[in-house]
DNA sequence: CTAAAGTGTCAACATGGTTGACCTGGATGA
DNA sequence: TCATCCAGGTCAACCATGTTGACACTTTAG
């Protein structure tokens, strides 16, 4: 059992360690469970995720995005392309980069596992209040940005 | 390069899985790169952290903790043990379990790694302000809830 | 023409996790 | 007391995900 209430854990950002850690990994193994049911891992549902926030995104888009090399990209990337679920146009001005976007397969399965996500997240923001989602947000902006 | 303030991203709960995706990320690479110097991993990390905080744990309990097999915690908190970093005692009570404790110099390496991830989060609580660091906590406890 | 950039692919390797099977030794209840 | 359960340890096979290095192809740009 995970007691987070325990009361060795004084130090209030000792705690935030520890919320972030559970908080992230409840976040991430729901979603998780819908893809290994496809035989796909999250490598796929973040290059879904992105592709469909970013409609046309490059592979060198992609990457940057994901932090990952390219030999990590192009397997999974593939598959999803030879599974219908993201299709590649050549660039209109520079016709060696790919231009990525989701089919309407694709959107379907990236909306259904977003979805886990944004029902787990809004349900959270739901309890805690209006104040406290605007305090999450401003704290996570200033995460990402330092 | 990312970019957060891609218009593409108007929906706010999209917008949050991004942040979490990110500000995880940021969030942990820290010590990590603290870690590699020596040959150790993110598991050693958790292993200590988690020790740290709950002097006595017994091994079952960081299992639990963790949430890995018990094969896959074992090697690393034996090399931990073997470093002189963690140290192991007999329950009294039942002779069974193990009692794990931080030693001197794992109190040190603990704290010099959970240091930089408390500053991360420090500065981000202090620019964002003590009402926005209230409510980030508010919704995290919810989302380790839920 | 040549250099650089975007993409694709092969190979070798490391890490960190899994399951299954089996072992020791201490606790515990019929 | 004895059978059984539980905490812990270990071996083996396997898989997913990542890395670097090297090389090829096409297209763009100087």
């Amino acid at each position: 059992m995970v007691d987070l209430d325990d009361p060795a854990l004084s130090d209030d950002l000792h705690e935030a360690i520890e919320q972030f850690y559970f908080a992230y990994r409840g976040f991430t193994d729901r979603p998780d469970r819908i893809l290994e049911r496809r035989g796909l891992g999250r490598v796929h549902h973040r290059i879904l995720y992105f592709i469909g926030r970013r409609p046309d995104v490059s592979v060198r888009g992609l990457l940057d995005l994901l932090a990952v090399s390219k030999q990590a990209l192009n397997a999974p990337l593939r598959q999803l392309m030879e599974m219908g679920l993201v299709g590649a146009e050549a660039g209109v001005e520079d016709r060696r980069v790919k231009n990525l976007r989701l089919t309407a397969s694709g959107r379907k399965l990236e909306a259904e596992l977003t979805e886990a996500q944004t029902r787990h997240l809004r349900a959270a923001f739901d309890r805690a209040g209006a104040e406290a989602h605007a305090g999450w947000t401003a704290v996570m902006a200033e995460l990402v940005k330092g």
